[in-house]
DNA sequence: CCCATATAGTTCAGGACACATACTAATTCT
DNA sequence: AGAATTAGTATGTGTCCTGAACTATATGGG
């Protein structure tokens, strides 16, 4: 049953809630370094000193506070216990892409641990022998992170597809010619202790919140992620979560149409983005058909022939970016967004396509999303297992007295 | 400060708060016919059925809820006492538009009563002279409520234009030839004695919600409507709320782009839909020209060289319904939609509109937007009324806490 | 007609938790 | 050294949910 608001809030509010409210709250006014005292987010948060106090005890319990001692000294009265995050727990970040497999473990300070890529091929490879290569993988990380004196919470895997993260099912991924493939059974077994368990996320929003977490979202807010692999994916960030939307794949970009009269898409559609601002759009476009039978390969010699000043390359990219320009306005106007984040091949190529995008988003709505709302993602590679790791951890830090006995 | 979810939440949980929320969770639970019982209350919620009498007793001393008298009578047990939303309260419902006035009294049945248009030239003219007037209307349809023993809540008044809601300033009313008008001490004096004022909001946004609550909207949950009125306005309806976006400007299709070779538009950018679906557009691509000065005249003349079969006429209105289905497959992929609602003008136009929509959804997005899944608003002008209406009965639905002493 | 059974709703003791107030602790200013 | 100031703790009170016992009102069988 819903309530008339349309939220599932049909549990019961109980007396025990309020705890569990506060519980995060406080925990919510403890940062990696913020040195709180006790006094401090009695202040911040409304609560009594009193309350403050129990909840910090219990925060203390689970492991994810911890007291830095006696702090400020040079001002008058009795100097409070500054309190921070722990850097002890860590989440398992993972990612399965067609060409590698990447894990490593993220703290609760931000750092990434135990980084390992291992190349594979896994098009067209059966989950089970890829999850078992995956499996072997963050073992090792997850083993060298207990060694360090680290406490597994949780993990998440990301994926190139329509995941159903309930069900912990991948529900397609074409790129690794995957269809409804099951995952949750070896989700568990990547991290079999881990209190908050592995949860499965599509790679585009990972990235998305990666970039909120750890990029240049942190600056905007709200934005409007793009991720440009062999399809174009994204994943929209708004008052500091993903969004994503009714059906639960809001921020898919890439079959925005940009172009009425152009290309059928292989959604079906027609003058889609992906058509003109894919890999294998930009690369047609660049007549780039050699330089090594893989895309990432291809890439790397469009790359080449840009630096040397190649008129065709240059205009494909050029192409591209304008209506990467349509797409993002069309997409800021529907959901009143006013910065982009791109990545994956977009911020590889952002010194050629950057120009073109600001004049497409210039000429096509001025003033909606100013140069300096145009970030290109830093992060590479790294960006999905470390959206996926964030995940996990904040899910613990929503949740501590799952912590508790 | 925000805790790190990015919710507003830093207010601490009270104990109170508890109350609070079961108060609007046992109120969510009793519709206007449904004669739910204390007991089924207790079953659908989890509250036991101590809680549930305590929490129901109050609900009757806020008047929003009438017991009904003994039910269902044939079964064996002590019978229930019925529960149902009381008819007497009710809320203001108020549109301010171009060329009219209209208020109206919404009940929680979803009643309209006394409803009053008064035709007013009100493009141009001063907001306190405009606020006079509609003052006048609102206390009639307030006095009328009282003497048929009814309680006013509250009210909503909707413009055609960018509302700041929380100021109760009009930031701009093109239409109007407003701008940065504040109407909030108007507003007060709408319904003086409701104890949940009187809100403003766009005319849009208020007829996309009234779709939501009284028209077709119920049967989507999630939605697009697309009001077609002389500029293209939009409101997107998700998880039973109206989703405002980080600017609070989401839904703005009437400027997506749809035609990238396009014709500037005022907004500065070019090919926006407004500029092939506004009724400034579709009327010159029609070659209607005269049939009077006003927009509106205008369009019914439109309607007229339609029926007649004129050939200009329907390419040009066919012209709008394949750009309009342009922008809303843009929209449905970036926020993940299945549903449109139509209103304005595009309502007006159905006949003629939905066979090139359709077809424009169909190629550009297969498979995305059903066919049922693109609905006609049968409110007609009620539409914004009712859902500025709605939307203070819903406020008060939401805290009926605040009506207790 | 009376009693068993079933269901609706109320009363009351118990527990969780935030709050207010008063207290102790630790530091700086004079 | 003592006053002033700020941090953190201890204790009693009020709110409100829970669970169990209780009252109220219906049906159905003997």
């Amino acid at each position: 049953m819903r309530d008339r608001d349309g939220g599932l809030t049909m549990a019961p509010g109980r007396v025990g809630d309020v705890r569990r409210r506060n519980l995060a709250l406080v925990l919510g006014c403890i940062g990696p370094d913020t040195r709180a005292t006790r006094a401090d987010i009695a202040a911040a948060t409304g609560l009594t000193k009193a309350s403050v106090s129990s909840l910090v005890s219990e925060l203390l319990e689970t492991g994810l506070v911890e007291e830095l001692g006696v702090t400020r000294a040079g001002e008058r009265g009795r100097p409070g216990v500054g309190l921070a995050l722990s850097s002890r727990p860590v989440a398992l970040g993972a990612e399965l892409n067609v060409d590698y497999l990447a894990v490593g473990a993220v703290d609760l300070h931000g750092n990434l641990h135990f980084h390992e890529v291992a190349e594979a091929p896994n098009r067209g490879r059966a989950p089970r022998e890829v999850l078992g290569e995956l499996s072997g993988l963050a073992a090792r990380c997850a083993s060298a992170a207990m060694d360090a004196g680290m406490t597994l919470l949780g993990g998440g895997l990301a994926v190139p597809g329509l995941v159903d993260p309930a069900r912990g099912v991948v529900l397609a991924a074409p790129n690794l010619e995957w269809r409804d493939a099951s995952l949750s059974p070896a989700l568990g077994e990547l991290a079999p202790e881990a209190p908050f368990g592995v949860a499965l996320s599509n790679e585009a929003d990972s990235a998305a919140l990666a970039e909120l977490w750890y990029g240049h979202g942190s600056a905007f807010g709200a934005y409007l992620y793009v991720s440009g692999e062999v399809g174009v994916g994204g994943g929209l960030v708004m008052g500091s979560k993903l969004f994503a939307g009714p059906g639960g794949h809001a921020g898919e970009v890439g079959h925005v149409v940009v172009e009425p009269g152009g290309r059928r898409c292989s959604c079906g559609g027609r003058g889609c983005l992906e058509t003109v601002a894919g890999q294998e759009a930009i690369l047609a476009a660049a007549g780039i058909t050699d330089g090594g039978s893989t895309t990432a390969a291809r890439m790397a010699a469009l790359q080449a022939a840009l630096e040397a000043g190649d008129a065709q390359a240059i205009t494909a990219v050029e192409r591209a970016g304008h209506y990467l320009g349509i797409a993002v306005v069309s997409a800021a106007r529907v959901v009143d967004l006013s910065a982009v984040v791109l990545g994956g091949h977009f911020a590889a190529l952002s010194g050629w396509i950057r120009p073109a995008l600001l004049s497409s988003l210039d000429g096509f709505a001025p003033g909606v999303i100013a140069q300096e709302a145009v970030a290109f993602s830093e992060l590479g590679t790294t960006a999905a297992l470390r959206g996926a790791a964030g995940a996990a951890l904040r899910r613990a830090l929503a949740a501590p007295y799952a912590l508790l006995a």
